[in-house]
DNA sequence: ACCACTAAATGAATGGCATTCATTTAGTAG
DNA sequence: CTACTAAATGAATGCCATTCATTTAGTGGT
């Protein structure tokens, strides 16, 4: 996923090797105005925010931060990114490269659905963050976004969706998506009642009555209660969107 | 929906007539110490955020300005919650009782399921920062929300679903309604490919026939591209999860 | 009636954050 | 050679949540 190991994140190759920063760890201090070669670009700032958010988490990623991964001072980066909403929209587009649309084009349409939506799910189960970006993101801004809707529309049509009903059926599938990304990251107790419980019976038995229905998919790949409701929810619709074919 | 014209958002009732504070708007300074009735409550605490959130959003929700409407000091507010998390959590178990489910009871299942779903969508539309806080929230700390598990628990297991599917089957269309509450909220031109338009011709033709799809519903009640969206992946998930009821 | 304790307010820090701006230096187009 | 622009530094700025010492008021026990 990640490839390089160079302490700078992923940079141009040049600017390691040069005059003063880096010779041994140690971050020599450059010095003030603009240096022979370029420090920054937006794909090492990219890789850096990856970098750090799996290091750090999202709560990690601040300006300083970052500024300090790339060894530049913090007003540096705006030198090439407008704000740090920005740097979340390169991460973002970065991330939907990761999502697996290879299942379009061969074998049948629920198939290519069930490999995207479950990668999707997966990719951004770890950036929950990232979701309310992303939701309101024009994808004008995002080409791997809108590479990846490309190559699902193009599916969708090629399996006989009529024209009018494929992007409402994509913002369906991708706002549950979104809403069972987020319950990947719920704690195992989030619905204990608690003290509370004795006076919630039909919800206290059905929450007691899921978690023995767990028990057969214990140690199973998908088996936990997120990978079960996700299932379930995703069945229930490529079944019904797969009745819209013609 | 707020009931109180009290500058200062709904208190007790008796601090108002108090020595020195709102003799007129002016917020008179109060001296230091423990007043002799206290000025806030958790009550008086979310409803001054509602408040504010409706007239600033949630970008205007800061702990200075939620105790400038309560007229009292910042650090007064951290008597009564642990921190600006716990105020959020008081706005959102208080919008979980504005959602309707007084369908589970009367008429159809999937009747209930419909009115539910979309008044709980509604009322997170207008709330999306609170969603990530939702996702991931324990019910044990919120009254309302488990009030409401317990009578959609009710309504599933009166309508005959096996005990071990309830929970994931809520889980579920919560999902998609979390999900389907920040499309409410993306801008219009979401899918406006702009200058790539002509690399990506699938997404582009899907994307001006959805748009003609819309025509016919245009000014109707439920007519915006997210609500067509949300009822298709809505009966779709009604139509699969009755199927599971015995 | 006194005393210790606790509850609830003020007001003054604290540290972190994104962002801006003046300044410096280095390439680049005419 | 001379503007101009690009890309860095470093020093603010202002906002924010949170903490802490302090003050005052009620409360339960003897």
């Amino acid at each position: 996923m990640l490839e390089t190991t160079d302490e700078r994140a992923g940079m141009p190759a040049l600017s390691a090797a040069q005059g003063r920063a880096a010779t041994s760890g140690g971050a020599q201090r450059r010095r003030a105005g603009r240096p022979s070669a370029a420090v920054l670009d937006k794909a090492g700032i990219t890789s850096a925010a990856l970098k750090l958010v799996s290091r750090k988490g999202y709560d990690g990623l601040t300006m300083a931060a970052l500024a300090k991964m790339l060894d530049v001072a913090p007003s540096a980066l705006y030198n090439h990114v407008a704000s740090k909403h920005d740097v979340l929209l390169l991460v973002e587009d970065h991330l939907m490269s990761l999502v697996d649309v290879s299942g379009f084009g061969h074998g049948s349409w629920e198939d290519a659905v069930r490999t995207w939506a479950w990668s999707y799910r997966d990719v951004f189960a770890e950036h929950t963050p990232l979701i309310p970006v992303i939701a309101v993101l024009p994808v004008t801004d995002a080409p791997q976004t809108l590479a990846m809707y490309e190559t699902v529309s193009k599916g969708f049509s090629d399996a006989g969706f009529p024209q009018d009903r494929i992007v409402p059926s994509i913002v369906a599938l991708e706002s549950f998506i979104f809403g069972s990304a987020y319950d990947v990251t719920a704690p195992e107790d989030i619905f204990d009642a608690g003290s509370m419980a004795e006076s919630t019976p039909y919800f206290t038995a059905a929450v007691r009555h899921s978690a023995s229905g767990q028990e057969a998919s214990a140690g199973q790949e998908r088996g936990r209660p997120a990978d079960t409701a996700f299932r379930l929810g995703l069945e229930a619709l490529i079944a019904g969107f797969g009745a819209i074919r013609k």
